[in-house]
Order: C-alpha cells, then sequence, then structure tokens
DNA sequence: GTTTTTAAATGATTTATGTCATTTATAATA
DNA sequence: TATTATAAATGACATAAATCATTTAAAAAC
C-alpha cells in the first residue's frame, strides 16, 4: 500500500481525537477527555461520492454529520419542484441542523465532490457529554450568521454576490488550511446561479470580466484561481 | 388596580410554567419538573420600549433571550454602515444565536413596540439542566430553517416577496394564537424594503396593487387586514 | 389647531438583469 | 478518435425593479 493510500484510508477511520480537522470541528474547546468520549457516538465511515445525497428533504431526522472531507450542496425544492442551492459545506462544518427543528429533514445534501462524513448520533452525545450542546449550538449559531450573511449578499449587484461567493470560499479554504487563492467551484454557472440568485447567464458574463480583468484566471470552466484578492475585496468594500 | 393593569404585571414576573407561551417557547417538551428548574436561570423582567435595543452588533455575547410579548427587529449594518433588516421576532421565539459562535454578536436588536423579553442565562442552564440544550437546538434549528426561507423568498419577484412576508406573519402570529388576519406591520415600507431586498417605491407599489385587488385593506399604514388569505396563497403557489 | 417634518403614493425614466437565440467549447460516449 | 451531448459564452432584446421627481397624506412639533 502506498503511503498516500494509507494516508487516505486512515482518514477514514481516524477517531476524533486524532482527526486533522481538531478545533475546526466539534472538538473546538473541549478537553482531552471529552474529545475521548466523543468518539462513541461519532461514527466514522460514512462515504459519499459525487452526485450522492447525504439526506433529502421530507425524511425523518436521524443525525447530525460532520462534514471530513471534500465537499457538498445543501438544496431545497422550490415551488416549481427545482431543486434551489441554499449553500456549500466545507469540512469541519456540521450538517443537519434543518432537520432537527421539527425531526424532518428540510433540505437535501448532495455531494459536490467524494466527501466523507462523520453521523453524529444526538441522543448517544447527550448521554456521553450533556454539555457537548454548548458546541452544537455555536455550529448551529454559525450557521445561522453564514445565513445571514447570504441574505445580505443577496442585496448586492450580480459582480458583488459572484465576489462575494470566491472571497467567501477563498477565506473559508484558508481557514482550513487550503489552497485559497485557487479551488474547484464544483458548480455549473446554473447552480452558481441558483445559489447567487442570478441567470446563468448573468454568472458567465461576471466571471469572464473578473477574467478579462485579470482579477482571476480560468484553469477550466469550475477551475478558479485568484490572482488580485485583495482587488477583489475593494470591489465590494469600496463603491 | 384594574384587572387588565394586573394582568400586565403579572406578564412581567410569571415564571415558565405559568407563562401563557408554554409550548411555543423554551418548555416545549420538557417535563414539568424541568420547566421548573428553568426558572433559576431564566430572568422575567426585561423591558423594552419601542426603538430600545435589546443588544447591539459588536457587544460581547451576554445571553439568549425568549420574546415573551411584543416584536423586535433583528437588524446588521452593511457595507454602507445602514442598517440591514434581518428578520422580525415573535413572541416565543429565541433570539441572540447570532452571537453564540464568536461569543460577538452579529446582529442588533430593537423593539418595534413595547416588548418583554426574559433573559436566558447560558451557563447557568447548563449547569442546572444539560439535557435542555437539546431544546435550544431545535429553536436555533428554527432559526436556520427561517433564514433558507427568506434566502428563497428572496428569489421571487416583488409582488410576491411581499405576499410571502404577510402570509409568513399570519401564520406565525395564527400558531401563537393572536388575530392572524389583521396585524400591525410595525415596519415602514423602506424597512420592508430592507428585509425584502426591495425599493420603498416598489413596496408600496406592491402594497397598494393588493390593496386595489381588494387582497389586503390597509387601516392606516402600518396596519393590515387580509381579506382573502386563500387569494393571495394562490398567487405564490400558482403560476 | 397650525406648522413643520416625515412617510407614502405615484408618475416618468433609466438600468441591471433576465430571457431568448446562437455559437463555441468542453465533456461524455460510442 | 470521432460523434454526440452538455455546458459556457455571447449577442440582441425585453422587462422588472430601481431611481428620480413630485404630489399627497400622515405624524410630530410647536
Amino acid at each position: 500500500m502506498s503511503s498516500l493510500a494509507k494516508n487516505l484510508f486512515r482518514d477514514l477511520t481516524v477517531s476524533c481525537s486524532d482527526c486533522s480537522l481538531g478545533d475546526l470541528c466539534i472538538p473546538h474547546g473541549l478537553d482531552q477527555q471529552d474529545v475521548e468520549r466523543l468518539d462513541s457516538s461519532v461514527s466514522h465511515i460514512k462515504l459519499l461520492h459525487t452526485g450522492e445525497s447525504l439526506y433529502d428533504q421530507g425524511t425523518p431526522f436521524k443525525s447530525l454529520y460532520a462534514l471530513k472531507s471534500g465537499s457538498v450542496k445543501i438544496i431545497s425544492k422550490n415551488n416549481d419542484g427545482e431543486d434551489d442551492i441554499m449553500g456549500v459545506y466545507l469540512p469541519g462544518e456540521i450538517i443537519g441542523f434543518d432537520g432537527v427543528a421539527s425531526d424532518k429533514y428540510q433540505c437535501s445534501i448532495h455531494a459536490l465532490e467524494t466527501s466523507n462524513v462523520c453521523e453524529i448520533d444526538l441522543d448517544s452525545l447527550h448521554k456521553n457529554i450533556p454539555h457537548i450542546f454548548k458546541q452544537l449550538l455555536k455550529h448551529a449559531s454559525k450557521s445561522i450568521n453564514q445565513n445571514n450573511n447570504t441574505n445580505a449578499v443577496s442585496k448586492a449587484s450580480a459582480e458583488r454576490r459572484i465576489i462575494s461567493l470566491l472571497l467567501d470560499l477563498s477565506d473559508r479554504y484558508r481557514l482550513r488550511g487550503y489552497f485559497y487563492t485557487e479551488f474547484n467551484l464544483f458548480l455549473s454557472r446554473s447552480e452558481i446561479g441558483s445559489l447567487l440568485n442570478l441567470s446563468p447567464e448573468t454568472v458567465s458574463r461576471g466571471i469572464r470580466k473578473l477574467e478579462r480583468n485579470k482579477l482571476i484566471s480560468l484553469q477550466n470552466n469550475r477551475r478558479i484561481k485568484i490572482n488580485d484578492l485583495d482587488g477583489l475585496r475593494n470591489l465590494i468594500t469600496v463603491a
């Protein structure tokens, strides 16, 4: 077994205490002992291939999930029965809060790439470390703030919305220690449009304009390289 | 003391077990004993007059709050330093989740009318009834779903957004046992615009159109009577 | 009650984005 | 590799909503 393959395999079975996500995920702020107790309520073996669904809108709530690797989109059917993209999750983020209130998932989760999730059994967690709920609350709070930000962004012009998305993803990748000036978007122009409330044509024009102005480069349609992070930031802060 | 005044006074001092909100608030799903324990972590005496602030964006997180009576708006400063309205809270809803993730409130709360809030001390609650966090998680989840809904609404046409707001408020008032076909909006056309991402003029035209079509009546600028709930519903479900 | 201020309504015009149609490029499949 | 299918880019045009300007109405202040 190559060292890379070995690593990938370890990734799938690693415990919370050994997990490279560490503070980015539930363990943040917990002492060593609690992190160890975490493991008995978490299963680390769920693998999702591109396009596969983690859970579907309307099905009974089962668990929360921590995204271990990869990325997923959260979608919700609109009045016309089409899928609206509500957001994207990156490693360390907790998925499933939409199902807690009514014991039914209000959205669906689809993998954007090969991804790995840890399943968190809420009831078991509750028994093992009651006070961990404060930590979960923090993650829920993060979700709320993220959503509020989405709301704020949707008041801006098309170009600003696109830039905000790129900067948001860049920032979240950076926090995770990944490349943050070059990454895969994993979303079609159409899906970006759904996420930002724009038509695919407007998204295409917006991205191409940023490319023509050398602020970004397109390696291919889905892979973006940011050439001028501050330039992008200026475009949304100033006038 | 008149019976009305007495009632108002009692409202301010009532305990969680006696509170008329009951299941609409934190107590939902808790047994009698836990509800009684709730009280030692909750203070019931915070009064807010119209326009007063419960907490301000950027200040350190202190507590969660349950809205006992009245209504408040949650606002956030945008890039231009103007207040964007993110939403409205009604009795029984939990306020303050925006401050949990980073220990700093990300938004501000302003009273839209004379309102009453119960202050929830998270740390004390944690000591008294650790498993109540599941209940808080449900409220956080509700907030998330409410935000997702706001996102979805903001893809619709101006008229649909306005109708969605009216129906949403009507529905939430109904759940609380209030009049749900006639209520105060407490928001100016401008504020509604901020909430729905529309210009005040567009809001005005939208509301007047619904009035001209007899779907609603305006008692005065801020008080709305819904004449045809199903008519409104049809306008947003069907083409 | 009168004046002043602020909010709402409404008409005219502009503009950003959506829609439609076509071409070009990329990815999937045979 | 060639063929087909799908996605992206792009131009032409339509349109919903924003903006600007003015009038009317409703609150506040005096």
